[in-house]
DNA sequence: GCGACAG
DNA sequence: ATCTTGTCGC
């Protein structure tokens, strides 16, 4: 079997691995046209399959200043179902990568991947701040974390980039269909608060879409958010503006913090 | 060609 | 995503 020289390089070395000792994204020099096609070479490596013991999940999301390069990335980790923040770790990483629809990930996995590996105990499930297989070329942000982690993941985001539905009613709780073009279902919009608009839910990596669904509507509080995401979204934030350190931290205190 | 478009 | 004041609605 030669070797096919017009296969892109960029495909050959982008494993976990490749990523953790670097401070910088290897993905920056990456063309869209590239991204697009690494992509779809993830997209081969999902897997769909039930999870059955949760204990644990973590939400993971980004943060940064407008015109920055510094990411701060964060992940926090909850007991499930009872939503009780356990311990977090946060790091800053550098990144070029735009933000494009549809390219997310090349953005802000390789940011998460770093803090991934500050976290002592890992979740049984992580929760992304975007799209899981909700997105045009099945690659969000949620299973490209999930495919390069080896780890279950959620993709929970909070406006539409993919597919068609109605809108479900105003019922906490209550969730209607996404569908592709092909009427493949893709995900699930789910109202987490009433009057509020809702959330998209989708399986990232190792999850089915089901089991998906069920985990977030255990993780609605009294927000729009459900608290993983909203947690770690409150957390980066103050790690950027200097009220938390970067690396890992054991929460001692229970309870209501954010 | 036109409209849509996670964070 | 981030920057921001007031304001409408439950």
């Amino acid at each position: 079997m030669e070797e096919n020289i017009f296969r892109p390089i960029t495909f050959r070395f982008r494993q976990l691995s490749q990523f953790v000792s670097h401070t910088t994204n290897m993905y920056d020099h990456y063309s869209f046209e590239d991204a697009a096609a690494y992509q779809i070479e993830l997209a081969k490596q999902l897997k769909f399959q039930p999870l059955n013991k949760i204990e644990t999940i973590a939400g993971a999301d980004i943060s940064f200043n407008k015109n920055s390069s510094t990411m701060y990335a964060g992940i926090v980790i909850l007991t499930y179902p009872g939503m009780v923040l356990k311990s977090f770790a946060l790091e800053t990483y550098e990144t070029n990568f735009p933000y494009k629809p549809g390219f997310l990930g090349f953005k802000e996995v390789p940011a998460l991947l770093k803090v991934w590996e500050l976290i002592r105990d890992k979740p049984d499930v992580v929760v992304l701040d975007g799209n899981g297989i909700l997105h045009p070329r099945r690659m969000g942000v949620a299973s490209h974390f999930g495919i390069l982690a080896n780890q279950p993941t959620i993709g929970c985001a909070k406006s539409l980039l993919h597919g068609k539905n109605h809108i479900p009613e105003n019922i906490k709780s209550m969730t209607s269909e996404i569908k592709n073009n092909a009427n493949e279902l893709l995900g699930f919009a789910l109202r987490t608060k009433i009057n509020c608009a809702p959330v998209y839910v989708s399986a990232g990596n190792l999850i089915t879409a089901d089991q998906s669904l069920k985990i977030l509507k255990n993780c609605i509080g009294n927000y729009r958010i459900p608290e993983p995401t909203r947690m770690v979204h409150n957390i980066v934030n103050d790690f950027r503006i200097g009220k938390l350190k970067a690396g890992f931290h054991e929460v001692s205190t229970p309870l209501t913090l954010f």
